[in-house]
Parts: structure tokens; sequence; C-alpha cells
DNA sequence: GTAGAAGATGAAAAGCATTTCATGTCAAGC
DNA sequence: GCTTGACATGAAATGCTTTTCATCTTCTAC
């Protein structure tokens, strides 16, 4: 394909004309912007990008690192970045880890490499210290709570908003609450797992193991969940879900075995998805495409520090 | 940062060697591969990738196409076609047109840049003949029904499904029967509207408008179906819905409502989502991740032609 | 009338790695 | 002893655009 050598040739004009042409400098004579625009048209011209990365510095590229893209969560969030993205310009590379390190490492390479202008980590295993190191290459913001870490971040406090859940069910008369978890190891898992643990220290009540639920992450990880619970010689009246997906599981297991929400079992979730919101789950809402945009304009603008975004509870019929 | 020139002054050797130790190339000494090693760890050497882009001409990054990528339709196959690349060593490009043309031609022209090799389309509103004009600068590769153009695509015949879903809920008895669509202009929409106008034909039926609901694509758009039907002096007794999404969102309402699914509404959905499985809708089982995979090989290997994705009804409770 | 600014243009450097081609060494084989 | 092939190495070309610097012209203002 022509490059731009070429049609300084059939233009009659130099390189540099024609670049300043194509970015629209000023001081190229009428006459000659219109000659090197036919010579393009004429040639079918179009810009080897890779060359202005190289020489620019630059992609117009940014990464965004998530676990898996089919977790409406993630999809949601990306969903806001993406729209920010094209507001501005940028294009993304999705960077799907699935959790394993060796991805994320792979996800900084590429902006140590200067494939990518930045990077947004919807979620991560590895620790800080990783993407510290590789904050010199270009902009890192992560939505998790990175306090106390170099890493920017804007994040949602799990503690205050489950230690509120946990409150509210107490206050409605529950006294056994059990809770669902996506990963175990998790940095919004550990708040959560505090906050449940204080608040039990609080009430005066003992931990019990059988009352946490991990590994539920998806709208099929909720039926097992009910099952467990009939199991159980005293099983939990109320249930903290940190996702609306699970949530939904489990009010449709509930359903088929009739056991009735929230007479038998309440349930609080997370996110406020519009799924939430057509079966009426009581769930915090969580301005999860907000704060993809957020995160979008927080990367470009290479901000330092730590945002928290204030969550609030929306009562519907599942407590 | 340090360059490839920096490095060979180091190790005192020449570029080509460095270069060869960097690529795994044969014919390199040990101690001098030894010594650039050395050297490259000592100044912190990144290979610069915009330069291999630019002389290899190829970038390692695929462009999908989604109009939305927080459709959970869209998710799954792109989960798809993310576990297939990391499994070759690509990075994705996510583009979001949200069915606008002009984000669509961004895209090509993407591939006319070689900023991307190649290009996943999952669905897209131009016509196939921009596609073509663009099929000379890098292999393409559609989800959708692309038979009669040069454009190579891996699709359902969504004739032939709603058809056999017609018939099946002919077959239960029902003589009313209304469907829901996403995207009117849709390639699929207009297949599907083709099946349903030949099978009232075939049926000696009247075509009546008011049994279409379109634009419904996500699960909020569920209820206000049902309000509709609800106001309707005779409301069809069943409903194809061409999204479990939306289906889910119908069975809520109906469950709100007290309207009995299937007794008074049947359902049959489309994509078999693991809500489907989860809420027990009778749907169409489309295996959108291995569909995913599929595009992604496709568009690697570059192949031509039109493959054809068998669908399978699932019978669950709501026929 | 002249200094200085503004406008116009192009040569060349810079950005960086890959690959081809040329050259040289050494050992095996006849 | 000489040819041939395998191994080693580097100079230079290649991929393409942006940007700096230098040069030249043409006004404008005093």
């Amino acid at each position: 394909m022509a490059n731009i050598k070429d049609i300084a040739r059939i233009a009659g004009v130099s390189i540099t004309t024609v670049s300043r042409v194509i970015n629209g400098h000023p001081y190229v004579s009428e006459s000659k912007r219109e000659a090197v625009l036919r010579a393009m048209k004429e040639a079918d011209y179009e810009r080897n990008i890779n060359a202005v990365h190289l020489i620019k510095g630059r992609t117009g590229l940014i990464g965004i690192m998530v676990p898996s893209i089919k977790r409406p969560y993630f999809a949601l969030v990306v969903e806001g970045i993406a729209e920010e993205a094209l507001r501005r310009g940028y294009k993304l590379v999705l960077i799907q880890t699935d959790y394993e390190e060796e991805r994320e490492l792979e996800a900084l390479r590429m902006l140590k490499h200067k494939q990518i202008d930045g990077l947004i980590v919807c979620s991560k295993t590895s620790g800080w210290s990783a993407f510290e190191t590789y904050l010199e290459y270009g902009p890192i913001v992560a939505f998790e709570d990175a306090r106390g870490s170099r890493v920017p971040s804007i994040f949602i406090d799990h503690y205050r908003a489950f230690t509120e859940a946990l409150d509210y069910l107490w206050d409605k008369g529950h006294r056994r609450i059990g809770f669902c978890l996506a990963r175990r190891s998790g940095t919004s898992s550990r708040q959560r797992i505090e906050a449940y643990r204080d608040f039990l220290i609080r009430k005066r009540r003992p931990f019990e193991e059988s009352c946490v639920f991990d590994d539920t992450i998806h709208v099929e990880d909720g039926g097992p969940v009910v099952e467990r619970l009939l199991d159980m010689q005293h099983p939990p009246t109320a249930l903290l879900v940190t996702s609306d997906q699970v949530a939904a599981g489990i009010l449709a297991r509930c359903r088929e075995l009739e056991l009735e929400v929230p007479r038998r079992l309440a349930l609080v979730a997370f996110d406020d998805q519009p799924l939430a919101r057509v079966l009426g789950i009581t769930t915090f809402a969580i301005p999860l495409q907000e704060i993809g945009a957020k995160l979008f304009r927080q990367v470009l603008e290479g901000g330092a520090g730590h945002t928290e975004i204030p969550v609030r509870m929306i009562e519907r019929g599942t407590v």
C-alpha cells in the first residue's frame, strides 16, 4: 500500500507537507493541500498507524484487566469504560485474566512495552507490589480498594456496606445471618469477612463456618446454596449475597422448592443489576457503569489517590 | 528507556546479535548470548513493541465489533473469543459500536491501518458491501448469516429455528402466537419475521401487527410486554422470545401479576444462557462460547465460506 | 526603507527492531 | 590439501511517520 513518500512524490511536495496536511497543521498553501488530498485519494492512501505509534510512543489503546467478561458485573464496568473511551477517541484492549497471575503480569508488560497507554484493573489476584513496580511505565487505576498502596483506585468500602446490611437484617429480627462470597481470597471478600466477624463480636454471637458460602459467582451457583441451607440443622434466616446474579439463582431455587422469600429466607444482594430490579431483590446500588466511566477518566488524567464510591441499599421485596 | 542499540553497545555485540537472542534464533555463541542477556537485565530493557509491529506489519491484535458488551449474549461470545485468543497468544481490541455505522466503519479502518490483524463482527448494522470492500486488508468473519456476500460467516439459521419453534407451539395447541424481537432491522429479525409470515400463510392465519413486540433486548424490556399483552382483546397464548434475558423479564412480571406460565402464557426463548437454565425456561441452545472460539479460529486461519451452527430446542417448563 | 513577524516548504533526524546479505571461521570429508 | 557446509557475526536496508531545524518569501509596522 502507498505510504507517505509515495503521496509526496505524486503530489510533488515534500513528505513534511503531506504530514502537515494529514495532521491539519497550518502553514500549507491551499494549492498544495489540494494536491496532497488528491494524491491521497488517488493512491487510496491510509496512514500506517504503527509507524505513528512508534514515533509518538503512544497507541491510543487502554488495557482493561478483567477476570471474565461473561460476568455481568464486569460487563457493566467495561460498558461504562467503553462509552467513555469512545467519547475520548480511545480503543480498548481486553485482557481476560481468569485470575491467573501470569496473565496479569502480561497485561503489565504491555504497559511497559508501550502497547497500551494505560491500564484499568477491574479485579486482580496478584499483590499490589507487582502493580506498583509498573506504575512508572504508565498510568494504572484499580477498581478495588488499594488504600495503603501507591496504585490509584476507585473503590467501594465493602466493610461499611456489609456492616450496614448486617445491622439492617439484625434490626429486622434476623439472628442467624449467612453470606455468599465469590473468591474467598479477593480484597472485597476479606473486607466482608472482617465486617462479618466484627458484627458477630459486637452482637456476641459465635462465628459459624457453615454460614459462609464461598465460590458463588454465577447465577447457577445459587441453587446449591439453597440445598445446603435445607440440609442444615439451624439454617440462617437471612443471606447476604455479594452478587445479584447469585441472589437471582437462590431466589429461583427457593421458588422451585416453595421456600418463601422473605418469610423463610431473607436476601440482601449487591450491585443492583437490571436483573435485581426485575426480580424485586433488595440490593445495594453500585453504579457500575458510572464507575467504569470514572475509571477511564482517571486513567487518562493519570491522577493519583483513592476515591470511594458511596453505595446505598435499595429496599425491594426480599427482606 | 534502553533500546536495542544500547543493549548492543553494552554487550559489545551488533544489533543483529541482540535481535537474535531476543527472538531465539540459532547461531549465537553461548558467551555472547549471556552477555546480551546480562545487558538486557542491567538496562531493564524491554522491546518496543510498536517498532516490531511496524516492521512486521502485524500487531497480534484482533478486533471485536460488538454493539454492546453488557448484553450477556455478546459477553458470552466475547468470552469464547477471549479464551481462544489467549490460547493463541493474541490480544483483543473491543470495538463497541452501539449499531452506529460510523463506528463500524472505524473498526474497518483499523484493519486497513493495520492496527488489527483481523476483525470479528458479532453483529452489525451496515450493509455487507462495506465489509466486502475491506476484505482485502485483512480477514473478517461475521457471526451473522452472510450467505450471498463475500464475507465469511458463522451463522445460525434463524428462519429454520423460528419455524421449528412455531410448529412446536402449534402442535401444543397454540393458535395465537406472538414474538419478541430485538432490532427489527437486524438480519436475524428479518429472517424471523419471514419465518413467522410463512408460518401464518401455511396455517392460513392472518398476520397481526399487535403480536410482534420489537426493541425487546434487555431483561427489563420483558415487563412492558406482559403489560401490553394484558391490554389486548385477544392476546397471544404463546410467545417466542429471541433472548433469554427478555424471557426472564417476562416470566418475572407474569409471576408478579399471577399470570400462570405456561398455562396462561407459554414461552420459548433463545440462547440457553445460564439464566434460562435456572429459571426453567424452554429455549433454543445456542453454544455462544463455542461459537466465539470458532469465530476466532476462522479469523486467524483466514478461511472463507459460511458455516451453519445447528441449534436445538431444550424443553423446560415454560411451554 | 528596513527590521521583524508570519507564512511556506523541505531535508534530515528520530523513533526501534527485523531481516537480508555479505563475510569470516572452523571442522568434516574426500 | 582443498572443498563444502555449518556456525557466527555485523553492516545496512527496511518498515513509515513526525518533528526539528534551516531556509526562503512576503507582509506589516515603524
